[in-house]
DNA sequence: GCACATAGCTAGTTTTTCTAGCTATCATGC
DNA sequence: GCATGATAGCTAGAAAAACTAGCTATGTGC
């Protein structure tokens, strides 16, 4: 087997990147509270505006941890309150995409704004390799945390 | 002003960090289900087991964002499932020290071993400067989060 | 000692999430 | 083409969690 982080240094990683994950949730919740909304609307906020490729209300559901109902209600609230829009998918009839308001996305990128600028000054420090190496190392991490949720369908789907 | 990074990788780092704290969302969410508790459940759990000094209820709460009776519910639930204890602070006879039980912390240790592992062989194939490029990194990143969170609270305090 | 802030809690209310079950649409096998 | 089962989304009513208001006890600063 190789080794080529000493083990004290791979142990400062892993719980930086624990910490970085508490820090998150705290920052969160301090942004809920400055738009003066509940934590979880901030978070299916985040999942909205942030992918790819559009998130549905079961999607979202799923992302947050709860379930189906419970997310519809929730996309009910952001709605009512002008953050999203409900379109229908163009493929699925089923299904719904839901999409950020220019009102939503402005009020939260207000607010994060000064983060996200100390943020990319801290991105800036880094050289070109430096910045690689971080982006893969972020890439990574985030693959083996999705797929751990991602296991946790399947083993739903049981039913146990 | 000096750019080490270039625009597009700095855009895609910043990205990456965002999907990083997106996939922990989704795997505290995971977590929660096979534990068959809550999501915020887990998220105290897990500020309680990581701190360096011991955290209270109402610190709890602030992390969480979170009222204190509120907290103060979340951990009544926890000390009756047998996931913490109670105890009372040394030097503050006002405050509690909440410490997760042996049961506690074995339980979320089991669920969590697969993907900790994939982790830490991840963290293995960074070189010595590479993880401390990370490690750096993610030291930063947490500050900054931290420090907007921090904010909030002074905020909070004028009661606007 | 006195005023004020902080940690934690209780009681009662509001909000959110849950379970159960429903319809409509999609995918598959025949 | 049409059953069969899966998936996306929703509604209604019940359960759980978070909230507000307010209290006690302890700590801090004058």
């Amino acid at each position: 087997m190789l080794i080529v982080v000493d083990e004290r240094t791979g142990r400062a990683v892993g719980l930086e990147l624990r910490r970085v994950l508490q820090a998150g949730r705290e920052m969160q919740a301090a942004l809920a509270r400055r738009l003066g909304v509940r934590v979880t609307d901030v978070q299916a906020m985040d999942h909205v505006a942030a992918t790819d490729e559009p998130v549905g209300t079961v999607e979202l559901g799923d992302r947050l941890g709860m379930r189906s109902a419970s997310a519809a209600a929730l996309v009910g609230r952001l709605i009512e309150a002008g953050h999203v829009v409900r379109e229908p998918h163009p493929a699925d009839r089923r299904r719904v995409v839901l999409t950020p308001t220019v009102h939503g996305r402005a009020e939260v990128r207000d607010q994060l704004a000064p983060m996200l600028d100390e943020l990319t000054a801290v991105i800036s420090r880094l050289d070109d390799s430096e910045a690689a190496t971080v982006l893969w190392f972020l890439q990574q991490a985030g693959a083996v945390m999705r797929s751990y949720a991602a296991l946790d369908t399947d083993e739903a789907d049981r039913g146990d």
